[in-house]
DNA sequence: GTTCGACATGTCAACACCAACATGTCAAAG
DNA sequence: CTTTGACATGTTGGTGTTGACATGTCGAAC
């Protein structure tokens, strides 16, 4: 149960409310951490009260609750940041594909391909914009920006899709000349 | 809905039973494509018949059903792998654990960064292992190797995260003496 | 004064997914 | 002959996830 630790995660930072962690999710962990909409957030932060993991530290204005995360929320997160990874099975549908390709024709899989490196190419255009903006608002005698720490594992991990791309491109032209034999 | 997808890829490269299909999840795509049990490929299997991407080619020993693709799934397929990625969202607790670094203190997160990096370094072992076996199974005359592709890109991804996790612990490293001012 | 967009919370039906339960066949070894 | 392990297919209950529906507040602009 993935989605309760990231919103401790979160709460641990900060406390907010359904609708910020619902914008955090949507912003900083969309993309390549993790995603969720406010339907699975809200009944979410209820039960993780009813566990004691969370409480409602201020109500403000137009119904909104902040929730912060108690001790017992804290003690959680750190048990699970130190348990074994690999309890949720990983999904992902770029790699699929990817393995997918043998059904394609060698026209296809090169236009494919192709296709995947560009727009990899593009996020890591974008993602080397944000951190430059990340760079640019943090001063100098801060401490180890972890977000900057999160913003280059997305960097390295899209150019890998690009340079990967590229890489079976080369492959796939080695074998032009020389179809058998 | 990519396990449907998954099993069009898998057809496509030859005919199989619903246990073929499973096995193969488990050998070939599990640790960083995709899984599925045999409780969700059987049923799967049923409907993608039902809508005529699938049709049953050949029945054997023990009740045993071989699934062929047909054209209507080939298509499908094409037009799967054509369409852009994204659609379903990335689900990844490896990097949403190192979203959530900032929840421990400095101490904890050297503990857990070296843990990652030995963990993904143990990785990167192992593939080398398996696409050494790969090369030394595969005749120098074979077209290009798609599996060996696969192969390369969870190599690639676990060397990221093993060189990602040291270069956060160097960075650690350098606001350690001189921890504010 | 009303309209529009951001703030803010909720429910519900449908679907995806997984572990556990359940059943049975076949071949080989002992 | 019986046991064991691989082959082979199913169902079911519970949980995770999503998109659509639903409701209401507040501030600013027009």
């Amino acid at each position: 149960m993935s989605l309760r630790h990231a919103l401790l995660g979160l709460l641990a930072d900060s406390p907010q409310t359904g609708y910020d962690l619902t914008k955090r999710f949507d912003q900083t962990l969309s993309g390549y951490a993790w995603s969720a909409g406010h339907s699975q957030i809200y009944p979410e932060l209820k039960r993780m009260m009813g566990d004691g993991l969370v409480g409602v530290v201020d109500e403000g204005a137009r119904g909104s609750k902040t929730y912060g995360i108690t001790d017992e929320g804290r003690a959680e997160l750190r048990r699970w940041m130190f348990s074994p990874v690999g309890d949720t099975p990983p999904r992902n549908e770029f790699v699929l594909r990817l393995f997918m390709l043998s059904s394609l024709d060698l026209a296809d899989t090169r236009v494919l391909t192709e296709n995947m490196a560009a727009a990899s190419e593009q996020e890591v255009a974008e993602l080397r914009q944000a951190i430059s903006d990340i760079e640019k608002h943090t001063p100098a005698d801060a401490g180890p920006g972890y977000a900057r720490f999160a913003a280059e594992f997305g960097l390295r991990y899209f150019q890998l899709q690009a340079d990967w791309a590229r890489w079976v491109l080369s492959e796939l032209e080695k074998h032009r000349d020389q179809p058998d034999s």
